[in-house]
DNA sequence: TTTCAACACTACCACGTTTTCGTAAAGCAA
DNA sequence: TTGCTTTACGAAAACGTGGTAGTGTTGAAA
C-alpha cells in the first residue's frame, strides 16, 4: 500500500527542489533537457497524478457541479442528471449529487454543505416544501457569493438566474387540444394538490385549450389527488357518473393508475376513455394499452442547463469585475407522443 | 457581491492574528472572553464558514464518496444511489456521481479522476465491457493506493474488497422453483447476451431448480437476448410452438415485452403463461398484468454499501499501520413479490 | 527584587500545487 | 578582469485551515 506520490516527494528523490519537478513535469522549458526527462521519467514511473483538492484550492475552481433535486428514483430527474454528466464529462467537470427528497430543510442543509468550497456551481429544481413556503433566502445568498445557479422545471420567478423548463402552459395546452380534436367534449384535469409551479401552469394550459374552443371549464373536472393510492376511488366515482370521456394526467403515475380503474370498470381505453399523461416516462411506454404523452426531454433539459452553468462558470475567470447579469431561460421543446390511449 | 470571508479577512478586520480567529471560533479557552465574543459575533455577521477544500487539504479527507454505476436512468441503480445517499447525508458526506455507461474506458477515465484526491472511497457496480474484458487494473490500483472500494450488484471475484450482493442463484432458483409449484413444466429463461456476473449465477439458479424436481434442462428453452426490439420476434416463435408455459425472465424489460408479445397472440397470462421477472422495478408494479418479481432492493443495498464503505473509511484513522484486510461480503435478502402474473 | 505561573495572544508549520521572482554559475565579448 | 547575457534551477508566496509551540505581559508568591 503505497499512497500517492507528492511532488515534494519526488523533490526530495531526485534532490531538487519541488518547483523544479512541478516545471519538469509542465514542460517548462526553464528546466534543462536532462533534469526535465529524468523527471518526467521518474514521475511517470510513479504514476503521479496532481492533487485535485491542492489545485482546487490553489486555483478556487473545483471543477465540480452540485445538484440538488427534490428525488433520484424518479424517471425524469434521472433523465436529467444524465444530462447534466454527460456535458459536465465533456468539459472536465464531475457532479455532486443531493436529494433534497421534497423537504426544505434538507434543500437547506445541502446547499450549505456544498456552498463552503465543494463546488462551482447549482444546477437545482426546488424541492415542493420550498416552493410552498416561498422562502429562496439560501439561493440568494450562494448567488450573491458570486456562485452561478441554473434552475430547472421547478423554478421560481423570485430568484433571477438561469432557468431551464419547458412552457407547460402551452405543452398542456397542446395535449388538451387533441384530445378535443378527437372529439372529447368532457375532459378531466387529474393534478396534484401540491403548489408547485408547473402544476398550476400546465393548469392554465388546461383552462385555456377549453375555453379557445367554447367548451365550458368546470371545476368539478379538476381532480386534485393527494395520493396515488386514494386515486382510484375519486376517478371511480366520477368514471361511473360518466362525467368525463378523456383525462390529461399531469404525470403517467396517475395516467396508468386511471387506465387500470377504468379497465376494472368495463370501460375500454380509448373507446370510452382517452387519455394522455404528461412526462414521457417508461410506465407510459410499457403499460397496456401504452400511453399517449407530452414528451420532456430531462436529458435535454439537463445538457442545457449544464451548459449553461459551465458558461458561467468559466465565464467569471475572464470578466471578473462584475459579471453581466443578464440571466436567460432556455425554453425546452416538448412534443405529443401519440399511443394507444388516445384515438 | 462579496465573496466568501476567510478568517484571514477576520483577522486583519479585528487587527488580530489568524490563529485567533480561528481559535475562538472553535471556543478555545486559550482566549479571552472579549476577544472571543467579538470574534464570533464578526464571523457570524459575516456568515463565515470553514473553506472545505482547505480542510480537506489539510486533513486528507474530503467527506466525500465516489460512486460510479453503468447507468443512472436506470430504476435499480437509482434506488441505489438513493439508498447511498441518505446513509451518506446522515454521515454528513457528500456522493459524487459518475456514470460508466457500460464502457470500460469510461469507468478508468472516470476513476481516475475521483482518484486523485478528490474522494475519500468508492462505491461501484462494474460495467458490461469491463466484466467482459475481465481486466480489473484500475480497481486494484486504487486499493493500493490505501482507498476503500466498495462493490455491489456486479462485482467479481478478482478483486479483493467489500461487497454487496444479493443471492443471484438462489433467488433465482425460488423464482423457478415457484413456478413449478403451480405446475409448470416447460420453464425458459429469458436473459441476456452480455457475460455479466448476475446473469450467469440466476442461470445457474434455473437450472438447478429444474433438476432438483427431475425437470429436463433444455438449452433451447434459455433465450438469449440482444436487444430489447428483437426480443418479441425469438419469443413469439416459440410461443408459436407452445414451446413453454412458463417465462422467468431477468429483468423486467423482458418479461413486459414477452406479456404484451403473448397478449397479441392471444394467450393469456398467466393462464398460458406465467411470467416471473428478476428486479422488482416500476414497470412490474403498473403493467397489465402487474407482474411477480423477484425483489432485489437497490435502497437496502445502497444503505449497506455506504455504511460499509464509511467504516472503512473511518476506521484507518485510528489504525493506521496496516488496516485489517478482513474484507467481507454482504448477501442483501430477496424475496418473492406475487403478484397477477403468475397464479 | 526575583521567579513563576497564568493569561492572551502570535508565529509557524503542514497539506500539495503553481507561479513569480531571484540568483548562482557559466559563457562570452571587450 | 569586468560587465553582460543566458542557462538552470531554487526560494517563497499564495490558496484557507488548524494545531503546536512560543512569546510577551501581568500579577502574585517567594
Amino acid at each position: 500500500m503505497k499512497r500517492k506520490i507528492t511532488l515534494k516527494q519526488i523533490a526530495k528523490e531526485l534532490d531538487v527542489s519541488i518547483s523544479t519537478v512541478s516545471k519538469s513535469l509542465r514542460n517548462s522549458l526553464e528546466i534543462g533537457e536532462e533534469t526535465r526527462l529524468k523527471v518526467q521519467a521518474f514521475a511517470k514511473f510513479y504514476n503521479y497524478k496532481p492533487n485535485n483538492i491542492a489545485l482546487s484550492l490553489k486555483n478556487r475552481k473545483t471543477k465540480s457541479i452540485g445538484i440538488i433535486i427534490p428525488e433520484i428514483v424518479h424517471y425524469f430527474f434521472s433523465t436529467v442528471i444524465n444530462g447534466i454528466e454527460q456535458v459536465a464529462n465533456e468539459y472536465g467537470y464531475s457532479v455532486v449529487i443531493c436529494v433534497s427528497d421534497d423537504s426544505f430543510d434538507k434543500e437547506v442543509l445541502n446547499m450549505e454543505m456544498l456552498a463552503n468550497g465543494s463546488i462551482d456551481g447549482f444546477i437545482m429544481s426546488l424541492s415542493k416544501e420550498t416552493q410552498f413556503k416561498g422562502d429562496f433566502h439560501h439561493i440568494t445568498e450562494v448567488i450573491n457569493q458570486g456562485m452561478p445557479v441554473v434552475m430547472f422545471d421547478r423554478v421560481t420567478n423570485d430568484i433571477l438566474c438561469d432557468k431551464v423548463i419547458i412552457d407547460d402552459k402551452s405543452a398542456a395546452y397542446e395535449a388538451v387540444q387533441s384530445l378535443i380534436d378527437s372529439g372529447r367534449k368532457k375532459i378531466a384535469l387529474v393534478t396534484t394538490v401540491d403548489y408547485v409551479s408547473v402544476g398550476k401552469l400546465r393548469t392554465d394550459g388546461y383552462e385555456k385549450a377549453l375555453l379557445d374552443n367554447g367548451l365550458p371549464f368546470n371545476e368539478d373536472l379538476i381532480i386534485k389527488i393527494e395520493d396515488v393510492d386514494t386515486c382510484e376511488i375519486t376517478i371511480s366515482e366520477l368514471l361511473h357518473a360518466r362525467a368525463f370521456d378523456a383525462v390529461f394526467a399531469v404525470n403517467e403515475l396517475f395516467a396508468v393508475t386511471i387506465i387500470k380503474t377504468a379497465n376494472k370498470m368495463g370501460l375500454k381505453v380509448p373507446e370510452d376513455l382517452a387519455v394522455i399523461a404528461f412526462t414521457d416516462g417508461i410506465i407510459s411506454k410499457y403499460s397496456t394499452p401504452t400511453i399517449t404523452t407530452v414528451s420532456q426531454s430531462g436529458e435535454k433539459m439537463g445538457n442545457k442547463a449544464a451548459k449553461m452553468l459551465i458558461e458561467r462558470i468559466e465565464a467569471e475567470d475572464d470578466d471578473d469585475e462584475e459579471h453581466n447579469e443578464n440571466y436567460i431561460t432556455e425554453v425546452i421543446e416538448t412534443h405529443l407522443i401519440k399511443r394507444e390511449s388516445t384515438d
